[in-house]
This record gives structure tokens, sequence and C-alpha cells, in this order.
DNA sequence: TGATTAAATAATTTATTGATTGTTCAACAT
DNA sequence: ATGTTGAACAATCAATAAATTATTTAATCA
């Protein structure tokens, strides 16, 4: 009964908040544009969200959310190797966060904010994207593919491996096609590994997406 | 005849620098400092340095040259398997920007300057020690250990993959122990996928330094 | 009584001003 | 003529005041 009510107008908040910030970016949106834009007072706001970076922790989320969501797509997606997955994984990961980082920069940079002053959230991104990994390692192994002892650990050490590419802004000003040329060369590398021996002349020469 | 007092007297620069910096830190050195350390006015050492981040460059270039060099005696330790190497190389550096972070916190930050100002050096640094790991990969191959077909790509590779353990500093949450935990998971990771048939079933079991 | 507001309060940002520092260069010293 | 300086100039930083924004709360409204 109030939850409905409350959960209208939480996302009534959230959705005026991207947009404003969207256009303005995070620091030039202030609490009374966003209560204007809802049609009520600044005040009026805190019923709602404890603050301004909760709002933007909602946003954040629902940025996740949408990312995790796509990757889960594909690594359900039928008819791919596990090798395939994995390559079009990580190079889809990579053109989602630059294409993010090219053409949305004020939403981009609500992701560093909150990376910044929430980093649970931000490992919980990470875990979660780990998990996916290792669904399509798993996979691999179930299909013979691979033959990876402990696919969890290996899920990890991967993203390790290719954290350069989930964060690209922190290490590089290399423009898309040679951090796309760079992953596919640490993925054929990873892919070496952990290819059984079945498969091993055939996965690491695969062409990526 | 005029080329040996001018070295000298950049020299003295350098050291004298060094040695403000150290203390200080780069912001807080100013070049009055400097010119009273050195004994002359401070428009004087413009006739030896364009600038203030002249100076700081060759800090870093000295440091970077440090580095390389410490590395390479690394490479050419006798006694070692390319695998051994390979992990003592990347576990070192690890190591050791981790330390300088930790107890040279004001040399460090003139290392993060000149990335950002000059990220040329920077690039030729990457580009020294991925020479380097070339050179490990490359006895690797003749040894018979590793069954790698293109060493430059390989160590491009490796070099992009263990991106995350060269600048610690982005991920200062992380304690060592945990940076090298998942820079030996990572490796073993490549390891499997660059040791030839004959080496596969020892070396990613090899205990690291 | 619960929802909302407008004003008050606290915190942060911005603008302004003065101080400091990097750099240049005319003047001076050798 | 070459080397050096100290003052002038330009750029940046620091401190302070003013403005703005986030948040809280007493008062008002439905």
């Amino acid at each position: 009964m109030i939850m409905p009510v409350e959960t209208d107008i939480r996302t009534k908040i959230v959705a005026a908040a991207y947009k404003l910030i969207a256009r303005y970016g995070y620091g030039k949106t202030t609490m009374a544009d966003l209560a204007e834009a809802c049609g009520m007072s600044p005040g009026n706001l805190y019923r709602y969200f404890p603050g301004k970076l909760d709002i933007a922790e909602q946003l954040a989320l629902l940025a996740f959310e949408d990312e995790e969501n796509a990757l889960r797509e594909l690594v359900r997606r039928p008819g791919l190797s596990a090798s395939e997955k994995l390559k079009l994984f990580l190079c889809t990961q990579l053109r989602v966060t630059h294409a993010m980082l090219k053409d949305d920069a004020k939403i981009f940079e609500i992701a560093q904010i909150i990376s910044r002053e929430r980093p649970l959230l931000a490992n919980q991104n990470l875990a979660r994207i780990r998990a996916l990994l290792a669904e399509i390692l798993s996979a691999g192994n179930a299909a013979g593919e691979f033959d990876i002892p402990d696919v969890v650990s290996a899920a990890e050490m991967i993203q390790c491996a290719t954290m350069k590419f989930h964060y690209p802004q922190l290490f590089t000003r290399l423009a898309l096609e040679d951090l796309e040329r760079e992953l596919r060369g640490v993925l054929n590398l990873v892919l070496s590994g952990i290819c059984s021996k079945l498969h091993q002349s055939a996965s690491p020469d695969t062409q990526s997406a």
C-alpha cells in the first residue's frame, strides 16, 4: 500500500536525476533542480533518499545491473563455444565501457564517484561479473573444451589479467582498436593455458567477435 | 671542455633536487630553495634545465634506470628456469613499487607527475621492461621450456595482463599479500599457455620467489 | 495525523585578493 | 664575450569572504 506509492516517487526521482545528471553532470545538478523537476520541495527528497549520493548510488546500481544483464544474456546465448563466449564477453565489456566513457561521460562519472565513495558496491559488481565468467568456464569444462581444476579461481585470475580493459581510463589513452587488439592477445594467451589438450590446436586461433 | 663543467653542475643540481624533493616533496621544493642549495641564483638554474619539470624528469629517468638495471640483473642471473625468472621479475617489480609507495612516497610522486606530463617517457620505460620480458621468454624458448611463436608479442601481452600489478597505487585497498597472490595466479594461468608440452606438468606448479 | 514546505543551519564551492613561486631578461661581474 | 644575478613579469597557490548547495527541522497544509 505505502510501498507502491513510495516506489513510484523514488522511481520518479531517479528518472529525473538521470536526465539532469546526463545533461549537467553530478556536481552541477542540485537537489533544488531535482526537486523542481519532480514538482516538490528540496526537503521532500530526503523522505525518499538519505542524501544526494544515495540517488547517485541508485543510478550506479541500475547501470551495473544493465551491464550485468547484457553480459548474462551473452553467457546464456546458445551456439557459441566457451572460448568464443569468453572473448565476446570481455570484448563487449570493453566496448560498453569505452563507449560510455566517450559518449556518456557524465553518467560514467557516477560510476567513478560510487566506486570511490562506496567501494563495496564496485567490488560487488566485479564479483557478479566474475560469477558470469566462472559460468563460461564451467560450461567450457563440461563441454570438454577447457580443463580448469578451479573455475572460481580461474575466473578471478582472468579478471585480474584483464583489469586494464575493465578500467581503461586508469591505465591508458589508447584507442579502442588498440585496446581490443591487446585484449585479444591477452585472451589468446590465457586460452592457451585453459584449453584442454583436445582443443589446444583449435581454440586459440578462433576469431573473436 | 665546456661539457665536463656543464655536466658537473647539472649533476649537482639533480643531486640537490633529489635531497630536497625526498624531504619536502616536489610541490614544496621551490626553485629558490634548490638554487640556494646549489649556491646560485634561481635564474641560473635555467641555464642547465629548461624548467622545474625537466629536473623532475631527470630524476624520474634515473629512477627508471635503477629499476630497469635491477630487473636486468635478475634476467641475467644464472641458475633459474625461465618460469622462475618470469615470476621473480614481476614479483620483484611489484614489491619494489609497493615499497617505494610506502617508504619513499615523495620520490614516487615524481614518477607519477612525469607519467602524466611526459607520457612518452613512461611508455619508454614500459617498452624497456617489455624487452627484458621478451629476453626471458626467448631464453625459455631456447631452453625448450616455452613454446612461444612470437616472444615480442607475448611479452606485450604479459605486460598487459599484469598491468594491475604495475600500478598498485591504483588499488590501494589491496594489501601487498593479496596483490602477490593475484599476480601468482595470473602468472600460473599465463605459464600454462606458454609452457611447451614437455614442461606443461611441472612449471605451473613451481613455487615462486 | 501524515505529508509537505519554507526557512534555518551546516557544509561545500566559488570568487576574489594577496602571497608565493616559476621564469625571463636587462644589468652587472668576470 | 661569457657567466651570473636580482628584479620584473607571468603563473600558480593559499587564504578569505561571499555565494551556493545539501540537509535538517519547525511550521503549515490536507
